[in-house]
DNA sequence: ATTATCTATAGATCTATAGATAATGC
DNA sequence: ATTATCTATAGATCTATAGATAATGC
């Protein structure tokens, strides 16, 4: 009887411990929010269903609740993973040195290079922040730091170029939201293109990649005077 | 008792009588209509509820199903509805005459008109056709020949100037993605764009129409030889 | 002793229908 | 007589928890 009151106490405090993430508690906890990524990113919040990213991860359902206790809860994980994910892809290709345009290639490059390998992030990550005003304070909070930093870095580029007389006068955001409209809408609608064009996966991977040259060339001939 | 049974077999034939849409009808009917787009624009199918729904067109839930029988049905009826106006917003800047650039800008600009003026539109269609193969089947099929006859259109008109030297050698596929790229991902993105830079309802007006001018620029010179 | 896992199920939410009643049109 | 509407609720689905048992680590 009291081995039953003790349990259920136990039962009550045990999710806001501090767990010890042995390695088989990892393992599990780690197979869950995979497969919670994978429903997410395919059905969104409302119609991904707790059965099923459980049943994905081959564990009972039961365990869900057990790591993580609401759905709200992972979802919030794999979210915010996610967000600082995209932000940081956007920094990645800043860090080298060089001329401007070198920068300019390099930041085009790597960034397209991160949304192909992460196709459904985008798109996931937009509807979610329409959803839910929490996922955009979490969005703003988390990505507004580093974006105004890359963007003053551009703007600061930019400035400096004009004066040479190397490039036109362009506003830096329009400049930012051009390369970022090329880079992310042929993932963002992957089903559109695809429909249009029935190509199998290599000529798929081949359109991709004239993609990104194309738009390394699109974007620097808007800076052209 | 033979009232009810009759009533009763009414009941079940009923929604498959073709309706003779008295006014009354058709107002509830199309407010029903109105509010299922709404809410299936902001939270998707999964995310949309039918009572939500009733809610918002302020008459009993029961009606919902009296007219539209399912959700599933009203969806469907929504999705075409939309399928259509974005396909044939495709076509209306393609029917002016005049020189290959006048109808390129026309293209763009009224394309770029109808996306400000549908900006949830196109967002939901991508996220419906990605969730159910059906939808995506429906895209296809009322999509595909439209937008096939614009691309040969397209590509003749390219195709023409080629030889002139007018144009660069491009893609006419690439072409149409750039131009679909820059038109559409500030809309898709928009939540996004609005969270780094704060703008105002005018402010944001201001940037849509220099944005549009911006594609136009950045679309005229992508054919630059 | 502690942690991880399973089965069963309570409780909430959502779609759809039953059945009754009110409104409309001939 | 027909059509439109309402209230109440059945039935399905989904999230979350209870309670028991198995696995693990000291």
């Amino acid at each position: 009887m009291l081995n039953i009151i003790v349990y259920q106490i136990y039962r009550k405090i045990q999710p806001f411990l501090q767990k010890d993430m042995t390695k088989k508690d990892k393992k599990t906890e780690e197979i869950i929010l995979q497969s919670a990524e994978k429903v997410f990113f395919e059905k969104g919040y409302a119609g991904a269903k707790t059965t099923e990213i459980a049943k994905n991860s081959g564990v009972g359902h039961a365990m869900l609740h057990y790591y993580f206790r609401t759905k709200e809860n992972l979802f919030q994980i794999v979210f915010e993973r996610n967000v600082e994910l995209l932000t940081n892809s956007v920094f990645s290709g800043l860090e080298k040195q060089g001329s401007f345009k070198e920068i300019i290639i390099s930041l085009i490059s790597n960034h397209f290079d991160f949304v192909r390998n992460n196709p459904k992030l985008v798109l996931f990550i937009i509807n979610e922040i329409n959803r839910n005003n929490n996922n955009n304070t979490i969005w703003k909070e988390v990505s507004a730091p580093i974006l105004t930093k890359v963007s003053a870095q551009i703007t600061e580029r930019i400035n400096k170029e004009k004066k040479t007389g190397n490039i036109r006068d362009i506003d830096p955001f329009n400049f930012i939201v051009t390369i970022i409209s090329l880079n992310l809408f042929v993932f963002v609608a992957h089903p559109l293109i695809n429909n249009i064009k029935h190509f199998t996966k290599k000529e798929y991977e081949a359109f991709l990649e004239r993609r990104k040259q194309e738009n390394i060339r699109l974007v620097l001939m808007a800076l052209q005077p």
